[in-house]
DNA sequence: TAGCAAAGTTTCGTATTACGGAACTAACAA
DNA sequence: TTGTTAGTTCCGTAATACGAAACTTTGCTA
């Protein structure tokens, strides 16, 4: 007969939870949307809500249905991304703000062939998939955001490394590279020589050699003055992929690419502030 | 002589805190930087780091240099962002980053017909010119940001208020209207009624009705639940645009401005799981 | 090599907060 | 009115956050 009541239970995990929740929803959520998508008692819904806001991590403003001026700020609330998760992500967490760009990029991607296209970045020696973005709605990705590629193998990690340095490839490759297929590449020697002929043509694939069946296509990004840490890539089934026209899809990638990068060095020389 | 021990005394605002900081050092901070820039105690701020780190919000890495596998990570660590906020980014879009977004559409207007491209937004009953991107870097704009457009002249503030309430209408018009030039619609009677054809063709023009020899073009940005605050807009010589075939700078506008709400709309649905 | 200081980690008794069922009130519908 | 749902407050319980102090590293100097 123990009431079950419990103190902190995991307070930090469900906080993230309902913010990356209210994230996903520009518009905006109302209490029960964010009850019954979180599945948690109503009581501790309100509480995580009622906490957050007074940290400014999440705010609410009044029904949202007609102007009416100023939020108001009754009844039904619309609750939003607060301003600190805002700063916080435009400021910090981006200070290239390619993540961001990149959105407009990969959506373009993602429609013209109806294909996932991803964003990856290197951070302290290796590349992780940063942005997703699916043709439909509902589709979802052969990698998951936050996913750590493989050097070795990922399309968009050889685009990456190709335009590194030679000593980092060998800090990179020093560790085991596992056979993840028949097709990967497991020898160092071989991955440097296919990331030399990456250099050369400016383009990466992977063929199957992290999935049988599954192919990508990555383009470097490259940023004046910092070099490349980002690649646009597209994966999917290898026999779509072909129906694509390869040639297609690496100009496709291409023009994303250097439009990330053109823009990028044209903010340098106009420097706001 | 009492411990001064405390239950929670503010945790989320530590934590807040902490990533904050963290995430305005991009190259990362040692333990006692963290430390001492807190101010708190020792024991606390590891608490706070293994917590967050458990969440992924802050990542360390072993001190950088040799090691050779996964972050060992014993002794020296560095403290840096951690792959959740990172990744927050990436899902995360709201209004306010629609001006950011738009620098890449508008790279690619300007691109296209070698003139200059705008975003101009609704504030507080005001149109105003927001982004502007030139063709070439030295290239200047007719429109300098941060100007206010004649609601009653410009294309981008016709192509805004067309799409907003009657009410509104009646708001903004209630002022003067200007003659700038001899073509200048100076009746609120008039402009309403341009407002409501504009309403219906989905694209504002500005033919010299600013300035003598200059022309715009403009198309509004719609945004789910939200309403028409942006519009996307050419602005130069009108001969130059004679010039380009006004139907494709049309086209190629009504593509921007959809593709900026295609974006924005896509991460309403998107209750991912 | 020992010896020491500073950096970083663990322990532990206490106090504070998180927890959520249940009882409430407010809004809307019939 | 009455019923139903959305949203809020209560409150006893239990789990966690707290931080001084003890402890274990690491790095430096002699």
């Amino acid at each position: 007969m123990t009431t079950d009541a419990a103190g902190g239970r995991d307070l930090l995990e469900r906080q993230l939870q309902l913010i990356e929740l209210v994230a996903r929803h520009p518009a905006g959520l109302s209490f029960s949307e964010i009850h019954s998508a979180l599945g948690l008692p109503k009581a501790t819904v309100h509480r995580l809500l009622a906490s957050l806001s007074k940290a400014d991590c999440i705010n609410f403003s009044g029904s949202g249905s007609d102007d009416g001026d100023v939020a108001a700020g009754k009844g039904r609330r619309h609750y939003v991304l607060g301003g600190r998760i805002r700063r916080l992500l435009g400021s910090a967490v981006d200070p290239d703000q390619i993540v961001l760009l990149s959105q407009v990029v990969l959506h373009r991607l993602a429609e013209k062939f109806k294909e996932t296209a991803f964003l990856s970045m290197l951070r302290e020696d290796r590349v992780e998939t940063v942005v997703m973005v699916t043709p439909a709605k509902d589709a979802h990705g052969f990698v998951n955001p936050g996913r750590v590629m493989p050097p070795h193998a990922a399309a968009s990690a050889k685009a990456i490394f190709a335009f590194r340095s030679e000593h980092e490839w060998d800090r990179v490759l020093s560790g085991p590279l596992p056979a993840l297929t028949d097709l990967t590449l497991t020898s160092p020697t071989l991955v440097k020589r296919e990331y030399r002929s990456i250099k050369q043509v400016g383009i990466a694939y992977c063929r199957e050699e992290i999935d049988r069946g599954l192919m990508a296509i990555a383009a470097p990004v490259h940023l004046p003055q910092i070099g490349v840490i980002y690649a646009v890539s597209i994966v999917a089934p290898s026999n779509r992929i072909r129906e694509h026209d390869e040639e297609l899809v690496e100009a496709a990638l291409l023009e994303a690419a250097n439009e990330l990068s053109s823009i990028f060095s044209d903010k340098l020389g106009t420097d706001g502030k």
